[in-house]
DNA sequence: ACTAACATGTAACCCGTTACATGATTAT
DNA sequence: ATAATCATGTAACGGGTTACATGTTAGT
């Protein structure tokens, strides 16, 4: 039931298509909801049912025909009220996690190069966090209240990130001691 | 297909019933994933049907009967592999991170009550994970390997916590100047 | 011709949650 | 009696993932 506010929540400024939501999901609110454009397709459809999203037909120069999705009046008053309802958090599940419980000096090299992967991606994801708020969030306490809102969305995912990085290096470190030492 | 290395990971060094794991599952490995008692059952009885695990029924003097689950070899072979395999990860999907982005005048009281509710949910947990810090890994360098692994777990936890206490601080006090300002 | 990007869907399956269901044992 | 804890399940539903499926437009 979380999906449609995600989606309702991406319309509150733009009307977008199923193809445009799903390709800034990956950029922005993705960062935080993920979702793969099937599940995009079949929540519209749902929402428009509900009439909560009204769709229209777009004819482009250059590019295929788009249907281009707007919330309603209803969907405004629904969202609004959603966002006073409980809040469901469902923990990261990260099967790296569950591997660590099997560290063992026969998988010791295996786990430590997953974690520099790891620590890669995050990297370059964090570049890219930081690149968004220079550009746009510069100065959070002189932005309107809903953009704070978005700017501590994205100061939650650089926090987090960050903690990541200092995560797997003490991670490393530890791990670092252990082929040579133990075998 | 990763709560069936979960809970074959929690049977490692024990064997233990449904009931053990599920009441285990909130205080060790569920802390990175969790699962309900009924997900743990059906599980179960999926492992033991492949030869993953075997089972035992044992009496209890004072409690009833329970059924005991154990790794097969096969079960210790499948789970050793499975270490090698990539990795899943599902990032956490937080309801709260969305309704940011629905930050308003309107609500930001409602928001600032739920972070301030989160921040004192995530104190308590990370005064529980100190205390199995403490208790059990003060001195990470000299365990033995699996340990290890499960210390930097831990280690993740209260990384991650302490991060997030910070963000709620930063949350609060930029949304602590918006309600009387921006009315 | 072929590739890449644009654009929209359906179907099957798996996993997780919620609700339902039962029964034993101990303590008050 | 009755509540609390121990103990084990089934069934229905909903959401998410994977695989399948189709078609347009532009560029090389």
């Amino acid at each position: 039931m979380a999906l449609a506010h995600a989606i309702m929540t991406a319309l509150i400024e733009d009307d977008l298509s199923g193809y445009e939501l799903s390709r800034d999901f990956t950029t922005s609110l993705g960062f935080f909801w993920n979702a793969s454009h099937q599940q995009i397709y079949q929540e519209l459809r749902k929402l428009s049912e509900k009439g909560w999203l009204n769709k229209r037909e777009v004819s482009q120069s250059g590019k295929p025909n788009k249907i281009v999705y707007g919330l309603t009046a209803a969907g405004r008053d629904a969202l609004s009220e959603w966002v006073f309802g409980t809040t469901r958090t469902q923990a990261a599940k990260d099967e790296l996690l569950v591997k660590l419980y099997n560290l063992d000096v026969s998988n010791v090299a295996h786990i430590t190069a997953e974690i520099s992967e790891r620590r890669e991606g995050m990297m370059q994801l964090l570049y890219l966090y930081e690149t968004i708020r220079r550009r746009h969030y510069a100065e959070p306490a002189s932005l309107p209240a809903r953009r704070k809102g978005v700017y501590l969305a994205l100061a939650f995912g650089i926090n987090q990130g960050e903690h990541f990085l200092s995560w797997c290096d003490q991670a490393l470190e530890l791990l670092s001691g252990m082929e040579s030492v133990e075998k």
